[in-house]
DNA sequence: CTGAAAGCGCTTACAG
DNA sequence: CTGAAAGCGCTTACAG
């Protein structure tokens, strides 16, 4: 080790390096001014094979490109940095082979925790996981030892956006809801449902149609919703994606938001505050849940035990609803 | 090494899972089949500290969650993953000093290579950083041993994008330009100027604004161009984030696209597809932008010495343009 | 073709 | 408080 030119043993400056023992003052400065004399930086690799810690985290993402997850990515990178852990980004493409196989690479990197975003992995393979490497997973619900789950409460916020468009006066709100067996989208369609009835609304599966939570899902939905030549004032889809692919339906039919219909997507995307017009939507704190997915990582390294959860939805109204018109 | 359970040295397991070296078939199968039995995964760390390879490569994006550079580093991903290695994502932020800490750290890290897609790096750090790995940078045009530039023409982009304005018959053709000093920004600028000089139309500076490459940015600057009263009958946006707000500017004053006013942008952004109306813009291929950087270091680390270049700009027409409509 | 040995750059018990 | 030693899991010359 280049640093033992201050005259000390390597031992001695792995100490001061990683705090581990106390080292008297006058060794400690002797190694300090080797360290910045030499520029010397300590390998993380030959760390984590001494060590047994490589001071990363594996982070499998579904998309490393995706709008929503993104956000929550610039969160753990942030949190992470603060606390002189990188991240190392993986993607799974909603397939669970995959991200078995994103996981399995991570393990075999040796990273010292493992955050799954989203995903399709069952539940048992997740724990699995846990029994490996602390592990905390957002989007669903589940206990396990070393596991931790943070969940958005789709419920409610479907619940809320909903609930805006029935204050609004709207009564036939039609429904683009997500990818069918998605927990989230599952979760959303019965917040719309529940809304519904507690205004006491007939729910209409002629009103409902999947949209695949993406743009061109949204747009074909919204397209099959018109042809059909259903009759609805107000749509909620249940993402931002997808919202703005029924805007577009919409504007093809020369129907204006929110004159002719009001629109209300999910997740609050940064791009959404941009859509023509932008768009009322439940914000979904992508970065904050970044920053708590990794603060849990954290703090079960240190071995603590995480507790925070998930902020509450928030709707944030724009432009793209308003009262229903009469109509002619 | 668990695997020489197989009745061999840890030399001989090394140098088949590398193919280093021709082993007897007969110790090969065994070998073959005591890491199958054993589900054996090598570490890649450990791998890295003996063999001075990782198998990484370090790639340093602006933001982890950038529109435009997302898709580059899905193309980063697919391309290195055909090759057995991984990427090492870090965000530099559009500032030299956390650039220069990245790249730091991706050596601390040990990677193979690095990759810098942008960014605000001199040239002479980059030379710099090639002189220990080898290394790829795009967005810019330069020459240094172990160094491959990789540029998209920004120039002709730009023209093209002008050039279809003023095949549409318009005259009065604003510009909003991006971040003053970034070099993408002065060739698309430099494009539009040249494109207008072709046509024998006056270049006016009161028709262009600066718009800083984001959404806000471009609503701010369509604004300032309307409340200057300037007349203009189409506008080209130097990226697709600003064409997006000022298609918001344009419609806060009433004024629809593409009847009132032709809208151009530049990039091609998934989200232009679903714009409202749908962006024509030039497309920047950024998929093929990552493959191909991560096709170069992967050649630059088997002594190769890359060639590709990036494909010629394309202009993808939508919805937002059409021949200007004669004024009231 | 294939071992035995040394070493990659650190850290962690183990003894002082 | 601080060395000397062993070891993390692999690879690469070096000899056969």
């Amino acid at each position: 080790m280049v640093a033992e030119a201050a005259g000390v043993s390597p031992s001695t400056v792995s100490r001061i390096l990683n705090g581990t023992a106390v080292v008297a003052d006058e060794k400690r400065q002797a190694v300090d001014a080797a360290i910045a004399r030499l520029g010397f930086v300590p390998n993380p690799v030959a760390r984590g094979l001494a060590g047994g810690r490589t001071l990363s985290i594996g982070v499998v993402t579904q998309a490393i490109d995706s709008p929503f997850y993104g956000v929550a990515l610039r969160g753990i990178e942030d949190e992470l940095d603060k606390a002189g852990y990188s991240p190392l980004f993986v993607s799974g493409h909603w397939n669970a082979v995959e991200e078995a196989r994103c996981i399995e690479m991570l393990r075999a990197r040796r990273v010292d925790g493992i955050v799954v975003l989203g995903g399709r992995l069952s539940d048992a393979a997740l724990r699995a996981c846990a029994k490996a490497l602390p592990t905390v997973v957002t989007g669903r619900m589940m206990k396990a030892p070393n596991l931790f789950a943070l969940n958005f409460d789709n419920f409610s916020g479907a619940r809320l956006a909903t609930e805006h468009l029935l204050a609004l006066g709207h009564r036939r709100i039609a429904f683009i809801a997500g990818d069918p067996g998605h927990p989230d989208a599952m979760e959303r369609e019965r917040g719309y449902r529940e809304a519904l009835e507690s205004a006491g609304i007939a729910y209409s599966s002629a009103l409902v149609a999947p949209g695949l939570f993406h743009e061109d899902g949204g747009l074909a939905a919204a397209e099959q919703l018109l042809e059909a030549r259903q009759r609805f004032t107000a749509l909620f889809a249940a993402n931002d994606q997808m919202a703005v692919g029924a805007c577009l339906a919409l504007h093809r039919r020369a129907l204006r938001v929110p004159d002719d219909v009001s629109v209300v997507g999910f997740d609050d995307l940064l791009v959404s505050r941009h859509a023509l017009p932008p768009l009322t939507t439940v914000h979904q704190p992508a970065y904050e849940l970044g920053q708590i997915a990794s603060q849990a990582i954290l703090q079960m390294l240190r071995g603590e035990k995480p507790t925070s959860t998930m902020p509450a939805p928030r709707l944030v109204v724009r432009e793209s609803t308003q009262r229903p018109s009469p109509r002619p």
